[in-house]
DNA sequence: AGCATATTTGAAATCGATTTCACTATTACT
DNA sequence: AGTAATAGTGAAATCGATTTCAAATATGCT
């Protein structure tokens, strides 16, 4: 159907590789045979396959994201910082949707391995550590967004989670919060174990007694924020404050407060992570730690590429960003005198 | 580096055709055979090439979305469909994101020409149908999202704009509004010009005399649908109500109404268009037009497949599917007693 | 057992580009 | 003008799979 290099060769009257010259190097090539070729493309709306330039050059200029879910806002914003940045360096991106399962992140790192794609960025907490230090021994390009690998090939890019954690319960506690619920994602997910880890840091460093009665595990969505503070509330427990893993889970608070007639941030504070667009929205404006998403995916996936075609090897690998603790209504409300 | 079908072969001891056969057909084959092949490939780590593979079978079983912005729920939760949909066919899908700019949607659809992707899922208002048409023309697969197109070969699914738009003004109307504001999105867009359409007809039953000073322009974003707002303010019109092109624009209203200190649904009822998941976050809930989102993406991907394989080539191409006006907090206010 | 038939297998062609190598046509320089 | 260097071009090999066709082997039947 798709007119190929032989036919506008043959209408060009030259020779496969004068058209294949024409259209790349862009060398070595007379004006006149430059033009009628061009002429002959134009004609016969020729575009090379690609199936044939990936197998003949062995890359394909495409880089996979496997974001966890493109529902939340937080993947979203990140990729277009990948996108774009991609695009300026010729790389096409495709999105892969893991939807919060791991096996699915497993299923599209196998188009990595297939060599459909030169490169993965993944933004999922989930596979393990090893799992992907597997992959990369193989000699397949990851990069991974969100949380710090330690792996001589794998640039990563993350904001410290223990250290913002610590801000978000220290805020708390200075409100005159001690009786804190962490709101944790699925336990084996490093933002999870890492923001619970901040958490604990706090608690202990301000002379709070850890009550692991106040954490409970969600999903990272809204329905396991949700189902995880209802469980909270069920078992009667007593609390002051909600710090959800993310935004996300926090939305799932806000749904309880309201349905139970919960005022926040009067009986309940709540924080969240990710600056979430949708944070903003929300009645009251849910604090929230913010991180550079955008710039975070335009910086790593930059280094991929450089890194794919051996560029700056032995350059700067791990990449920290600030996050910054905002601060509005849902936990801005002293509780009680400071003491 | 990686392991070749015909490395396996040595391995095992036997010609490539045999691997192949092994890991297609699965027929004509001894299992003593079969055994042998199957140790060498998994000794070997081997997967096979996806651009021979592709080259070879002149197709890549994997589809494009072009979606117009991926930070928009809108859009992702078609995906979901889309995705779950084909993956259920075999189908590999990568997500696009056209950033709201139809070069990039130009630009995406030369993955298709370049046979990168078997078929393409268009969710994108802008591109003219003309140009659609002209693509498919040349024997390429489209399938279209949200709007109807009136050619032969591309499947399409879409809820009535005119008709929904038409209940929303309705509604309004009911609710005692005569002033009522339409923010457009860009005025290219289908999602525009019928939704403006469906608000000029309510009006015209109604017998409300049409104020063309009340029609804006925005963008769908929230930041467009701000701006449209405020150039009304600015232009101090009268008006009670505002009809928003979708749920994003909504967005953009609140805050100028929050900005402004005038109070919805009191002063000010606002209406949108997606029943975005964030419009029930806001306060008050926005009133909205909810469509099928996932189903829609599911059947759409499934008659691409069917028409890309010429199965039910005669079958059903025009899909309709009804919507449903979410009377929300935003708009439940009688601002007068109806005549 | 002997022949006809069915099943397995491999050699070679193929998909559509790029690139090396060799050859020809220019250009440059003495 | 004649030779050396350079630029432009084409033939053929290559990337790594699948598939056709024919050969080899196994099976079935009298």
């Amino acid at each position: 159907m798709d007119a190929k290099i032989i036919d506008v060769a043959a209408k060009a009257g030259v020779s496969p590789a004068t058209v294949s010259r024409v259209l790349n190097q862009g060398s070595s090539v007379t004006a006149k045979t430059r033009n009628k070729v061009m002429k002959a493309i134009d004609e016969l709306n020729y575009r090379p396959n690609a199936a044939a330039k990936n197998l003949r050059l062995q890359k394909s200029l495409s880089i996979g994201v496997i974001a966890q879910d493109i529902n939340n806002a937080y993947f979203t914003e990140i990729i277009k910082g990948i996108e774009n940045m991609a695009y300026a360096r010729k790389y096409k991106v495709f999105i892969c949707d893991a939807e919060n399962q791991a096996e699915k992140e497993r299923d599209y790192l196998s188009l990595l391995m297939d060599r459909t794609m030169d490169g993965v960025i993944m933004i999922t907490p989930q596979l393990s550590d090893e799992e992907i230090y597997g992959v990369v021994d193989k000699g397949y390009h990851i990069a991974v967004i969100g949380r710090n690998v330690n792996h001589p090939k794998i640039p990563c890019i993350y904001t410290d989670n223990v250290k913002f954690s610590r801000h978000v319960v220290e805020h708390l506690v200075e409100f005159g919060h001690r009786d804190i619920v962490f709101l944790s994602g699925y336990p084996e997910a490093v933002d999870s174990y890492e923001r619970l880890e901040g958490y604990l840091k706090a608690l202990k460093d301000n002379h709070i007694p850890f009550r692991p009665e106040l954490v409970e595990n969600g999903d990272f969505n809204e329905t396991g924020g949700y189902e995880a503070i209802e469980r909270l509330f069920a078992k009667k427990m007593t609390f002051t404050a909600v710090f959800a893993a993310n935004d996300e889970m926090a939305l799932g608070v806000y749904r309880a407060c309201e349905e139970r007639g919960i005022a926040i941030p009067e009986q309940l504070a709540v924080v969240g992570v990710d600056n979430n667009r949708i944070s903003k929205y929300l009645t009251p404006r849910l604090s929230t730690v913010n991180q550079p998403k955008y710039t975070m995916g335009a910086i790593i996936v930059e280094k991929l590429i450089d890194q794919m075609n051996e560029n700056q090897f032995e350059d700067k690998r791990v990449f920290t960003v600030d996050s910054e603790l905002l601060v509005r209504a849902s936990s801005n409300y002293h509780i009680q005198k400071k003491k």
